[in-house]
DNA sequence: AAGCTTGGTTGACATGTGTCTACTAGGTTG
DNA sequence: CAACCTAGTAGACACATGTCAACCAAGCTT
């Protein structure tokens, strides 16, 4: 029926990606069926279960691709002040977790138990402390562990807020925004301060 | 087949329920089939839809009352100490983690998507955080707040941490005790005025 | 052009969830 | 005892994921 073009398998998969990635976000998990997906790029279902063993891994790939691309393009200026840093990095992940609702919250709820998207997040999450790291003032570096620590938690509180905000609406976004950014500051400094008199 | 006893709703109810408890606990989530809980309660499958609209209905109702018990299980003596208190808490805690692993698995992963687990989550760490509230030697109550929010993310943090722990085993078992306890004081320390720890 | 490799199709099958309809059989009530 | 309400059964169906075997055809090679 269909023109049946032959492509390589990387261009294949790509495409295959591509239409995941756009209904994906268009629709909840479960509401994407994998014929579905096999149908918009033209081609049969068997050919998208060879690109992909399963819908997870389907899913999976998608996610994997929009990780990398937010990690890419946020790119903290150095310049600014660190509260205009947080501030800023804050605004375009909540722009991504808005404009890709859909999918963050298959990723946090229906996939969450998923090994392979486990370790996406991990990493990602692995990726965002390297680079706060980074960007913080270290006094000490014995101080480093500790920080280390703190902003892994920080991380997930976030990472948890963020995904309770998606369904819950439970505040306006720039509230949301501060109430991060501000628990961030007020954890570290204790952690922070030239004179650490109350450890 | 079967003789085929007849038994009050309620009374059904809890025999799936308690066949359901049973298989939830021995196995993932996804390896229970509603086929095998109604074999096991020598019942036919649609009754057991009859008295639970769905899979994720029978779990939800399982996993509601394990919470309910664990709850009533976990009275904190208020003559020990504060780090005592958290300590034995902490304790009874990973015991039920480790005793009940799929199900907590199942709920915090392959489930954390449901709606209703949502909620029965949030009201068994509202209670908790009630419950280490009133526990706080509160200096002054215009710190309330700022503890209840330090307290409130540290029970996602410590619930993060635990169902990680479960799945990668990343240290001992008093280690864990030890971080989550730990991180709590710190957390505290610069909010409470006088010494928590009793140390 | 013949042939081979490999991308791609077709259609049938297995399994698990969830729905529905018609039927069967306890136990209480008149 | 007979009627009736309702717990419970039997079994077919719809639908989604995932597996498989046989086949088809694009486009490189020789």
């Amino acid at each position: 029926m269909s023109p049946r073009q032959r492509l390589t398998p990387a261009d294949r998969r790509a495409q295959l990606l591509a239409v995941g990635a756009r209904l994906f976000a268009a629709r909840p998990y479960d509401d994407v069926l994998m014929e579905e997906v096999a149908q918009e790029a033209g081609v049969s279902r068997a050919l998208l279960y060879r690109h992909f063993p399963g819908k997870h891994a389907l899913f999976a790939a998608v996610y994997q691709q929009a990780a990398d691309r937010l990690l890419a393009e946020t790119r903290l200026a150095p310049a600014d002040s660190l509260v205009e840093q947080l501030v800023q990095g804050m605004d375009v992940h909540l722009d991504y977790f808005t404009a890709n609702r859909n999918a963050v919250l298959a990723a946090n709820r229906v996939l969450a138990g998923d090994p392979v998207i486990q370790s996406i997040m991990t990493n990602e999450l692995d990726a965002l402390r390297a680079r706060l790291l980074a960007a913080l003032p270290l006094p000490d570096d014995s101080a480093r562990e500790a920080v280390s620590a703190v902003v892994k938690s920080w991380l997930v509180f976030v990472q948890v807020l963020c995904v309770d905000w998606l369904i819950r609406e439970t505040c306006s976004r720039p509230q949301l925004r501060d109430i991060c950014v501000g628990s961030l500051l007020g954890a570290l400094r204790p952690l922070l301060a030239e004179d650490p008199a109350g450890a």
